[in-house]
DNA sequence: CCGGGTTGGAACACTCGTGTTCCACTTTGG
DNA sequence: CCAAAGTGGAACACGAGTGTTCCAACCCGG
């Protein structure tokens, strides 16, 4: 039984790491790329990443695999469960903004069984937006949807400004922060 | 010389019509979409759509140009010049809503020439966020690029929204207005 | 030093979308 | 009613991406 996570070391799980991560930035880029071209910016050789993951469907899982893990630890570290909601929000933002360019490929959907946009029931972020409008630190004329929504979608829009290059992350968390607080402030 | 906008009657201006918007809504699902499903859409043979568009390359430019007139009509029902820029802000994000599938092309940039979320310098909405900034009636601590983001982000989201049904047109608009306004205001 | 593990390139067959040509059919306007 | 316009389907060549096989070269540990 060989699981998802094996031994991470050796020279098999150095190249596996390299095309997937290759292969997050360039599935971000353009969710139609070429396999070879995945290749060349892993730096190894077509038949190589073909040895790793036979079908292009295979290399998209572990794709949604790596994504969804990254997401997890995000969550940890944010301490979703301490504070306020909105106070959990505010850890949560600059946390989900580490994750570039998955966030990208949350937010298309090129992945398969990633979690959506806030349409996974176990998503905690739903747990967060229904614990914030119990507390009161919610908008309640939003619907919880509609508030996970724009979180997700001025999240987008931070990524892409930061990836831009125009602005500095210390000005786009600050303004990420200050749109989302005042948007979804009571 | 048969310009783009020829007497736009008879049957090859309806065939034409029903190919470009048959593009419309199937780019904005798939950007890849294949030239013959977008044939089937709009009820005619894959034939006959490249009789009328030679190259995938000239459907994405009459697809461009009939999504750029769109706009063009919005900003004009808008009436941007009159009240504050707030005011018009206001008048302007329903209009934009109207433009449907024409907003997820603009979003993920398909489309060849098309104004991408404020770039182009003669975009009305820029001048518009000059204008809130100047009346004091937007937040100074957003940036203008910041704030364009925003309303393309959240026009998104409410059009996705809109698209899935499950909320009625009237509560999307009341929330990105809500959404909006809040973000957005000093 | 040697042998297994790992790699990369060449070559191949296959699928799919594209763009083209040709021809028979239907619609329509004079 | 009849010719011209418009249409759709079949068939074709072509290119690009995919997935596979085979083999020579390489590296590293025992």
């Amino acid at each position: 039984m060989t699981d998802v996570q094996d031994v991470e070391t050796g020279a098999r799980a150095r190249t596996r790491r390299a095309i997937v991560e290759a292969a997050v930035t360039q599935l971000a880029r353009d969710p139609g790329v070429a396999l070879g071209q995945v290749a060349d910016a892993a730096g190894v050789g077509r038949t190589t990443l073909h040895r790793y993951f036979p079908e292009r469907s295979d290399l998209l899982e572990a794709v949604g695999a790596e994504t969804v893990a990254r997401l997890g630890e995000a969550h940890e570290r944010a301490r979703l469960d301490q504070g306020t909601a909105r106070e959990a929000l505010r850890r949560l933002c600059p946390e989900y903004l580490l994750l570039g360019d998955h966030l990208t490929l949350l937010f298309t959907e090129v992945v398969p069984d990633a979690p959506a946009d806030g349409c996974a029931d176990d998503d905690p972020m739903v747990a967060l937006v229904e614990r914030g409008r119990d507390d009161g630190s919610l908008d309640l004329e939003l619907s919880p949807s509609w508030v996970i929504g724009t979180i997700w979608a001025q999240l987008y829009l931070a990524w892409e400004t930061l990836r831009e290059g125009h602005e500095s992350r210390h000005d786009v968390v600050q303004q990420l922060m200050r749109t989302v607080d005042k948007a979804l402030a009571p």
